[in-house]
RNA sequence: GGUGGGGUUCCCGAGUGGCUAAAGGGGGCAGACUGUAAAUCUGCUGGUUUUACCUUCGGUGGUUCGAAUCCACCCCCCACCA
């Protein structure tokens, strides 16, 4: 068993547990940092590890078009490419087939996409995908789907969703080095009975873990709740369960609560890029706005990260106003250790048996 | 002292009689961002009682139904020549 939970939370779906891998131990739940092209953005590995980051991400379909599988094979995997020491899960290229929809055609082995770099034309599919992930060597393989657009007729989300389970199966039956789990992406758009048949089929085909894909792209908030409490219900409880690109720190604690053990979301970093930092209760300010102009304070009194702890806003927005990487640099390290921090006190509260008390304090 | 070029909205800079509150940049301000085509993108950027009126293109005075645009004089800047 890779997968071991430590406590339950006895008022919610929440679990605190471990899981196992070829490069090390994963305390969940977890926040996994997305770094697409084989960095996370603005970090280094050892910043990373500061910032306690377990597991990063790393993208099929980016690390495919650049550098290539000659130099990542000739690399020795994404691990050694990148000297990242911990655990990485690749994603299959699935969400590319979403946002990269102008640039491809979906196939029935596949999709057919137009380079975003230089239009050159190539074909990714769950074999391909399989082959890539198994050439970067990640520790968790994600099978290939296509996260569904939304809004998307019952029709539409019944077409995709039936694909994608196809192309799972095939993901499922393609070889993979010893070690290497690979994960289930349940779709189905907002419909129940899609989203449980998904669930259902991937059950039965059997994956080391199951996520939950097709969310957060333009739906409700409430939407994307209702499709957790008619799936993970179904999913085997001893497995881990990942939402996939989610999401803001409420709907974490709010998707903890109904059983999920991992996260994965651009947000802290690109909101950091962006200008905007993270504070206690959740929610962001535009550290770049003029209105921090002369505002020495840092951008969380309560904080303890690199950047709170020696830098104020008023410097921060001056390096962001003038272009200066390190005003980057500094509030993507807070909205990661912000993030970063968040699942550590989500998991003592569920260490403690508190967790339902967090979630209602959190929720404030 | 001479010759040539120029002074435009916060800045640079286009505009040489009505379609001009004035292109385009920059800067500023605000917003967006959820398995990263993203250190990106979008909007606003003279004032007000906002489908209209007022003020603005170095200054003053003129020509004209109408001037940032034409004329006269003045002020200032730049280049070259003496």
């Amino acid at each position: 068993m890779s997968f071991k939970i430590l406590a339950e939370c006895p008022g919610t779906q929440a679990r605190r547990g471990i899981l196992s891998t070829p490069h090390g131990e994963i305390n969940t739940p977890v926040f996994m940092p997305v770094g697409t092209r084989g960095s996370v953005k603005a970090m280094s590995p050892d910043e990373m590890e500061k910032l306690g980051a377990e597991i990063i991400l790393g993208n099929t379909y980016h690390l495919f078009l650049k550098p290539g599988m000659e130099i990542m094979s000739a690399a020795g995997g994404l691990h050694k490419f990148s000297a990242w020491k911990h655990p990485i899960l690749t994603d299959s290229g699935g969400f590319q087939v979403f946002s990269l929809s102008t640039l491809r055609k979906i196939e029935q082995d596949g999709v057919r996409f137009a380079s975003h770099i230089d239009g050159s034309r190539f074909f990714l599919g769950p074999k391909e995908s399989m082959q890539i992930q198994r050439i970067l060597g990640s520790d968790i393989v994600m099978a290939f789907d296509e996260c569904t657009p939304y809004p998307a007729t019952y029709e539409e989300a019944e077409k995709s969703m039936k694909m994608t389970t196809r192309w799972e199966r095939i993901s499922r039956e393609q070889p993979l080095d010893p070690g290497q789990q690979l994960f289930g992406i349940i779709q189905g758009s907002m419909f129940k009975d899609l989203r449980q048949q998904s669930a259902r089929e991937l059950v039965e085909i059997g994956f080391e873990g199951y996520a939950i894909g097709g969310l957060s792209v333009g739906e409700p908030e409430e939407m994307m709740f209702d499709c957790l409490d008619w799936t993970v219900p179904l999913l085997p409880k001893d497995k881990p369960h990942y939402l996939m690109g989610v999401g803001t720190p409420k709907q974490i604690v709010e998707a903890v609560a109904r059983g999920i053990d991992m996260f994965d979301c651009v947000i802290p970093t690109r909101l950091g890029r962006h200008g905007s930092a993270f504070i206690a209760d959740g929610s962001t300010i535009p550290v770049k706005a003029g209105r921090y102009a002369k505002d020495f304070t840092p951008i969380d009194e309560s904080c303890d990260c690199y950047a709170c702890r020696n830098f104020t806003k008023a410097y921060i927005r001056h390096l962001m106003n003038v272009g200066e990487i390190l005003g980057i640099r500094l509030i993507t390290i807070h909205n990661l250790h912000y993030y970063i921090s968040l699942m550590r006190r989500i998991r003592e509260a569920l260490d403690t048996g508190t967790f339902s008390q967090f979630r209602a304090e959190f929720g404030k």
